[in-house]
DNA sequence: GCCCAGGGATGCG
DNA sequence: CGCATCCATGGG
């Protein structure tokens, strides 16, 4: 478990054996912030936090400390939920690797904006669209820009959407962002993990795994197991299969790993793709 | 110049 | 249903 002291503007983390900020921040599941050497800036919907990184501890500086103690994941026994997952053969390795991450808890539209992005994208190219998205229609905060709301993002043409380097992904975006409402986004919180699948994949742009990652990084959901083309590579690579249907690895994975499914997921994600495996 | 990226929509049988 | 093909764009 993770100990650590709330101030008035940081949080402290005095056991960072549990919380690696580059590990946490590299892994695919945020695409704004910044690292130079131990500091890294973390964006999240309005919001900013400023880590520092030292020896003995995590300096999380912010002027709202709730809700980067619920983004960072601080209160969920990360060593019990490694424990678990080590026990099996193929995740043991993984889970050494890349021991330091936490699965965040981000803002629901800013995943889905994201996500929709990242479809058969790299990451830093869905990187740059987000940024120009922050640039162009977000609010100007000072040091940073804000994710523009759903209702700033409304305010963007089709044409907009290709400026950011959508590409054909700029019509669906462009469909989506003007069919939602803000009162579809909250309720989505409230909704069955099938009723949240339901939803998201009636939306453009959004299939299974896409909304996977919507629910796991979004809306907190870890009984998914979103299936990318690494996962897919690291599927047929272990099973020794050439198996293509992603909707078929995903329900023996999900099902395999049970509510751990997300964070092993991560562990998998992580490991493989920094490793190159084919 | 080529292959690929945290896939999804569409059409065809 | 399952499967194949197409899709903008730039990183490596």
């Amino acid at each position: 478990m993770l100990k650590y002291e709330i101030k008035k503007n940081k949080i402290i983390v005095l056991n960072p054996q549990e919380f690696d900020v580059v590990q946490t921040l590299d892994c695919g599941q945020i695409f704004r912030f910044q690292i130079d050497k131990n500091k890294a800036k973390v964006m999240s919907k309005d919001k900013i936090a400023v880590l520092t990184s030292e020896a003995d501890k995590i300096v999380i500086e912010t002027t709202d400390v709730k809700y980067f103690e619920n983004f960072f994941d601080l209160k969920t026994d990360y060593e019990g939920i490694k424990n678990q997952l080590k026990k099996d053969n193929m995740l043991s390795e993984a889970v050494e690797y890349g021991g330091g991450i936490r699965i965040l808890n981000n803002d629901c539209f800013e995943m889905l904006v994201s996500f929709i992005i990242s479809a058969n994208n790299n990451i830093s190219r869905i990187k740059k669209s987000i940024e120009y998205l922050c640039l162009n229609f977000g609010s100007n905060l000072g040091n940073y820009f804000a994710f523009p709301t759903l209702k700033q993002l409304k305010t963007a043409t089709i044409d907009d959407f290709m400026k950011a380097g959508l590409g054909y992904r700029a019509p669906q975006m462009f469909e989506t962002i003007n069919k939602l409402t803000e009162e579809e986004i909250e309720s989505l919180k409230t909704k069955s993990q099938k009723e949240q699948m339901e939803f998201l994949v009636s939306l453009k742009g959004i299939g299974e795994k896409v909304a996977n990652c919507v629910m796991l990084f979004g809306l907190g959901v870890k009984n998914v197991f979103p299936v990318d083309t690494w996962i897919n590579k690291v599927y047929n690579n272990l099973a020794k299969t050439k198996e293509t249907n992603r909707a078929k690895i995903t329900k023996e994975l999900t099902e395999k790993y049970g509510n751990l499914s997300g964070y092993a997921q991560q562990y998998f994600y992580y490991y493989f793709r920094d490793n190159k495996i084919k």
